[in-house]
DNA sequence: AGCAACACATACTTTTTAGTATGTAGCATA
DNA sequence: TATGCTACATACTAAAAAGTATGTGTTGCT
């Protein structure tokens, strides 16, 4: 499988597919859910809400979903530096189906104890 | 990061987080969504519905998703084998989900051609 | 002069995930 | 005897993703 013509059109045009790119990685449903929740996030509230993620993978993520237009980047031009981060249209349209997904995983992780 | 007890409580109990290792492979969901749709299939239907996925990763994916518990797998001791693949109940609540996020991901793949 | 504040960037290494190629079982049919 | 059918397994390699450690710029404060 090396360029795009050899891959069949249905999986090109498969939505699920695509979708799942967008939002697959590691970190990006967090990322876009407490985004969903408190509306606006610095950088370093950010960091600090998902401690887990690293500097270098949260600005990566940050970036990718900034490029896929999914998240909006807003820089004041300040000393010190500062960036507010919210969701945009696009993916504000995704936050009942993440909620969703956060529901399932509550009532599975809720399964798993007893 | 090296064991369990030095991951934030928070990020071990969310949800998000949660769902989205189980069904966060890069097939994952395509496959729960194909059953989803047909109910039960065959390895060999599978294979064929999704023929850019290779039988190792088709293997090792339907046996995470077993292993999981949101596909059951039905094994017929004949000659030549027969597997059958359907959703379990818990792989049945995700669908409403797949659903949403395949209809979104239909109307960005819309957007993208214009 | 030195340090803190904030939001990163970058080089490098490790880990994880996926792909390639080939092999297996057991029976039926040519 | 050879081949096909089906649902895989396995060894090895390549590519992608993530982690570690360290550095950067600007300005105000001490």
């Amino acid at each position: 499988m090396k360029n795009k013509s050899e891959i069949p059109e249905c999986v090109q045009k498969c939505g699920v597919e695509y979708a799942f790119k967008r939002i697959g990685g590691k970190y990006k449903g967090r990322i876009l859910w407490h985004l969903g929740m408190q509306k606006v996030l610095r950088y370093g509230e950010l960091s600090r809400t998902l401690p887990d993620i690293t500097t270098k993978m949260l600005t990566q993520t940050l970036r990718e979903l900034e490029v896929d237009q999914l998240i909006i980047r807003k820089m004041y031009h300040e000393v010190p530096p500062k960036v507010e981060y919210s969701l945009s249209e696009t993916g504000l349209e995704l936050i009942p189906f993440i909620d969703h997904i956060h529901q399932w995983g509550k009532k599975q992780l809720a399964n798993e104890i007893l």
